[in-house]
DNA sequence: TAAATGGGTTACCTGAAAGTAAACTTCTTT
DNA sequence: AAAGAAGTTTACTTTCAGGTAACCCATTTA
C-alpha cells in the first residue's frame, strides 16, 4: 500500500471524522434528540468546557456531519442537528454502540 | 448526561478502540486478507516505523480486536488475524468505508 | 445598576500519542 | 565469520488535541 491508498482509505477517513474526545457523545445525543440547543448539549456533558465543545461542533460542521441553526432574538438560540449526509451512518453507529458496550 | 453515562456510551468506546493513526488501515487489511504476516503488513504501510506498528497491534490484541499467532521456527513468523469478536463489525465498517470515500 | 443569560472568544498550558533512530536476538545463508 | 531477516525493544523527541480560566457581547430581569 502506498501513501495515496492510505489517504484514500474510507474507513480511516470516517473514523478520523467521527472520533475525538466528545464527538461520539455529540452524535449519540443528536441521533436521540434530532435537534438540540447548544446550552442543553453542554449541560449534558458537564466535563467539557464550552470552548472545547464549540471546537468539536465547528469541526463537525466543517465536515458536514452536523448543521448549525441560529435563530434571531434574545437570548441567542443556536440549534444543532445531524446533517442529512450523516443519516446513512445510523445503522453503522448502532452496531458500534452495541459492540462497544461489551468491553 | 452524567459521567457514568459518558463512560457507558458504547459508541464512544468503540470509536476509541478502533481509531488511532494506523488502526483503521490495519483493520482494512485484515478484513481483506484474513491473515497477514507482520512483515507483510509493515511493507503495506511504508510510513510507519516498526515500533509504532507493533504498538498498535499490541493494543488491538489487548482489546481483543485481533489475534496474534506465532509459529515456531526460523525466521520468526508471526501472523495477525481478526479476533472472532470483531466479525460482527464487518457491516458497520463497510458502511463507514463507503461513507468516508465521499469526503 | 448590576447580575444573569446564551453562545461564544482569547491566551496560554499539558500529557499522551506518535515519530526517529538505533540496537537486540536468534537463526540461516554465503 | 559476516551479513541478513523477522519481530521487537529502548531511549529520546516532537506534535497537537484537549484542558483551564477568564473575558466579551447584547439583552432581560430583579
Amino acid at each position: 500500500m502506498n501513501f495515496k491508498e492510505f489517504e484514500q482509505c474510507g474507513l480511516k477517513r470516517s473514523l478520523d471524522l467521527l472520533s475525538g474526545k466528545w464527538k461520539p457523545l455529540i452524535l449519540h445525543h443528536l441521533f436521540q434528540e434530532k435537534e438540540i440547543r447548544f446550552i442543553e448539549l453542554w449541560r449534558k456533558m458537564p466535563r467539557v468546557s464550552k470552548k472545547v465543545l464549540v471546537e468539536q461542533l465547528q469541526q463537525m460542521q466543517e465536515h458536514h456531519i452536523i448543521e448549525r441553526i441560529e435563530l434571531k432574538g434574545f437570548p441567542p438560540q443556536v440549534y444543532y442537528r445531524l446533517h442529512q449526509d450523516t443519516e446513512p451512518l445510523g445503522p453503522a453507529l448502532q452496531i458500534l454502540d452495541g459492540w462497544g458496550k461489551n468491553r
